[in-house]
DNA sequence: GTATGAAATTTCAAGCTTGAATAATTACCT
DNA sequence: AGGTAATTATTCAAGCTTGAAATTTCATAC
């Protein structure tokens, strides 16, 4: 969430050309972005007809054989909890997830994708790997190589923006 | 399509190592993304009580003092049609948009902000753009620099990526 | 044991988003 | 003119998303 020791911007680095240019940045980050995931979303529903949200989730299972609590599933996908649990449904009532009661807690419960979902992740995963690479390989040379080594300064940096993704 | 310049195999089957690469840096880049938003999101609730889409018609509407139509106003933005209607329903119900018809043709709305709109946005931007330059004034030096480098190397370049902003 | 609070999940209302279907108007063609 | 196609916007169903409230269960203290 907000971190109680941040500053509020008052920043001495903050001349107002710094500011409009990292807007600048950001905005043109943004709609690159969107776009990307735009044309995922597409190929998704014309190809395999599903949608991103039940792509991201079965990534995220395809993961963690054993499963996932839905608290677990719902802080690595970065979702609100009641989110997950309509996603899920739907995912059960396509037989691609199964539930699976914890034993020793009656709260919990574990979520893992059925064999046909495994089946049917991996069939995606594959398509959309090469859908990613046919974008980024049609971006001038190095972009991949120079937007990796920034994403990698700023991981190792603490930055703000770094996800604390153990892996 | 295939422009082989320095990447070898870049024509035919695209080597796993740089497909797996480019994998990589599209999902960090998704999650710095979404990061960022999540938290321009919550501030923009936080502070002003309200949300992204909102903030984002209410830009559009801001550059174009005279209005914009409901279509160029979704194409603008890159949404479909029927998204937008209703969130200028609500921006209409507060007080902070002003439908107009448009003379000359009878299914056209022209839409554009109130003075109150417009004051209100105003106010939001500002704090928006100080935001973002506390999140990117706190990453390592360079950062912005080098992604303003790539975003426009990709924009001169007729990538796939860039958008056909005339602005 | 019992109470009190924390944890796991679901439910809910409100809003966002899409693609498709509908309705109304305008443009074009012969 | 009359007919067909394209444009403009709204409506609709389905699904996604959030934050808050409610539920059930667990853990810890007393």
């Amino acid at each position: 969430m907000s971190d109680p020791t941040q500053k509020p911007s008052l920043d001495v680095g903050a001349s107002p050309a710094f500011v409009k240019q990292n807007l600048r940045v950001w905005l043109k980050m943004l709609k690159a972005t969107k776009h990307i995931e735009a044309t995922m979303r597409e190929k998704l529903r014309m190809e395999f007809d599903t949608t991103l949200p039940r792509f991201d989730v079965m990534a995220a299972l395809y993961r963690f054989e054993e499963g996932l609590k839905m608290s677990e599933l719902s802080s690595a996908l970065r979702v609100s909890n009641g989110n997950v649990t309509g996603i899920i449904e739907r995912l059960v009532s396509d037989g691609a997830v199964l539930r699976v009661p914890v034993v020793g807690d009656k709260r919990a419960m574990l979520v893992r994708l059925t064999h046909k979902g495994r089946d049917e992740f991996a069939r995606m995963a594959a398509a959309h790997e090469l859908w990613i690479n046919d974008i980024f390989s049609s971006l001038p040379p190095d972009t991949t190589a120079r937007l990796s080594s920034i994403f990698d300064t700023i991981e190792h940096s603490r930055g703000l923006i770094a996800g604390d993704d153990h892996a």
